[in-house]
Parts: C-alpha cells; sequence; structure tokens
DNA sequence: TATAAACTCTCCAGTAAGTGGAGTGTAAAG
DNA sequence: CTTTACACTCCACTTACTGGAGAGTTTATA
C-alpha cells in the first residue's frame, strides 16, 4: 500500500511515516520506477505498534527496542516489564513534579487580585531570589 | 560581574546564560577589549526572575512577556494572573494525560509475569491495534 | 483526450531550549 | 613566567517531528 493509506491505518501523517521510514524505523519496499514507498501489511504492524507505544510515552529509542524484543521469538517478558516499571517509575516522578508546580502556582494566582492595578504577587515571587 | 559569577548567583549554567544572552533575554554590555560579557546588578535580577520562571514551566517567550510586564510599572496585575492560570490548566490537562498513561502501563505491567518465557501481554497489547 | 485534483517524492529549513566541543584569547595565582 | 581558570565565537547535535518548495505520478472529471 501507498503512504498515505498506511499513515491512516496508523492513525500517523504522511511526514510522520516518511520520518519513521528515514530513519529507519520501517523499511518499506521502493518501487525503482516512480520512487513510491511500498508498506506490507508487516510494515504496517510495525508503523501501528510503534504509534501506540509513543502514545504511551516510549521515545522512538525504546520503540526500536520495543520492536525488536517483539520480533524475538526467544525474548523473556522481563525485559519488557523492566523498560515499562522504568516508564512508569518515570511518570511518577514527572506527575509528582507536577502537581508541586500546580501546587505553587496556585498558591501565587490565589493571592494575586487580578485586578487593574499594578501589584502582583506573582511577579513579587518570580523577582524574589 | 563576568559570565561565571551571574551563572552562579542565578543557578544557571554558562551556557545557558550566554544563550539568554544571544537570544536578546538580557542585554549585558560587553567590554569592547576583550569581548567579555558585563553582567550589571539588573541583568542578574533578570537571569534570576527568568530562571524562576523557566522552573515554573514559562517557556522561553512567556518569560519575555512575564519580564516585560515586570518592567512595566503601569501594567494591571490581571494580564499576570491569566498567563497564571493558562499555565495551571496546561498543568491539569498534562496531569490527566499522564494519569491515564500510568493507569495504563501499570495494568498492562501487572498482567505480565515478567519471566523467561516469551509471553507477554505488555507486547501484545501495544501489537493489538 | 485533456486537464485538474490528489497523491507522492526529495531536499532544505525550522521548531524549543539548550548542550557539547573545537579552537582561541584573557585574567589571576603561584 | 607559566599554569590554571575563565571567557569568547562558531558549529553541530539533541527530540520528534512539521512546513514548504518544486517536481513527478495517478486518478477522476469534463
Amino acid at each position: 500500500m501507498n503512504i498515505g493509506k498506511a499513515a491512516k491505518l496508523s492513525n500517523l501523517t504522511v511526514k510522520t511515516v516518511r520520518y519513521y521510514a528515514d530513519i529507519g524505523l520501517v523499511k518499506p519496499l521502493k518501487n525503482c520506477s516512480t520512487g513510491y514507498r511500498d508498506f506490507s501489511d508487516d510494515d504496517l504492524a510495525q508503523l501501528q505498534f510503534v504509534a501506540k507505544a509513543r502514545k504511551f510515552n516510549f521515545s522512538i529509542q525504546e520503540c526500536e527496542e520495543l520492536l525488536s524484543l517483539y520480533s524475538d521469538k526467544n525474548r523473556s517478558s522481563k525485559e519488557v516489564k523492566a523498560l515499562t516499571l522504568e516508564k512508569i517509575s518515570e511518570i511518577d516522578a514527572k506527575l509528582i513534579e507536577l502537581k508541586d508546580l500546580r501546587h505553587q502556582l496556585s498558591f501565587l494566582a490565589n493571592n494575586c487580585k487580578g485586578n487593574d492595578r499594578p501589584e502582583c504577587p506573582i511577579l513579587d515571587a518570580l523577582a524574589d531570589v
């Protein structure tokens, strides 16, 4: 299938699919005469896999690792689980950071009248070392 | 003061301070003979302001807006509060997204034995469109 | 059959917010 | 006087794409 169809079926943009092909994440055949990429069903499955993994916050490099684990029939599930748990703790760290940030910002916002006068505790807090 | 001291006092790296000067976020004087940047106390205050605002997840562009609001003695606190509330709702959206992601990933991890055998519900889920 | 629309290609540049390194010049300490 | 620490510029690289130019291909319509 052509790139447009592959993109549609994997919920990616054509640009993104082309990019994934450029960096070798998928390796579609090329029609020599037209230069058009030709995506097999397997290529499509890989694109769908990557699209989903990216949604799960896996980086491109991690997607590559997952793909190779996926196609390796002798791999253990241990490695995949380890990568996933690592992702989860990254997410946990980010959650803590964001919650703290939200806390501080809403404290500042609550103390700011938000009127037409110049006094602003938010700016004061930012200026205060 | 020299860039090293300005960096130290604002908890930024020298590279970052130089970058901020390059993009015009701060405008230190330059010693014509040596080419060394010379940071005034005001420049330092700006760097500290930006360093703090960046920690609060404000983008560089937003930092510029905040800086100009800060130095405008006639500005109202309304604008600053609006920007802050916007930030907070961005953070909220991100929090929801991350929580959902964590949920799905931990569900997958919990269902994966993580042993030496190849069966892996995580990979299966990624492959499942 | 002509032509227009839709699709594809490559290549170049840009995004955000820096980081890393090479090569070179300057200042302070021993 | 030399070593060390600091400063400078310039270029490339990072992540994961996105946008656009200019050109070729395929399909649908007049």
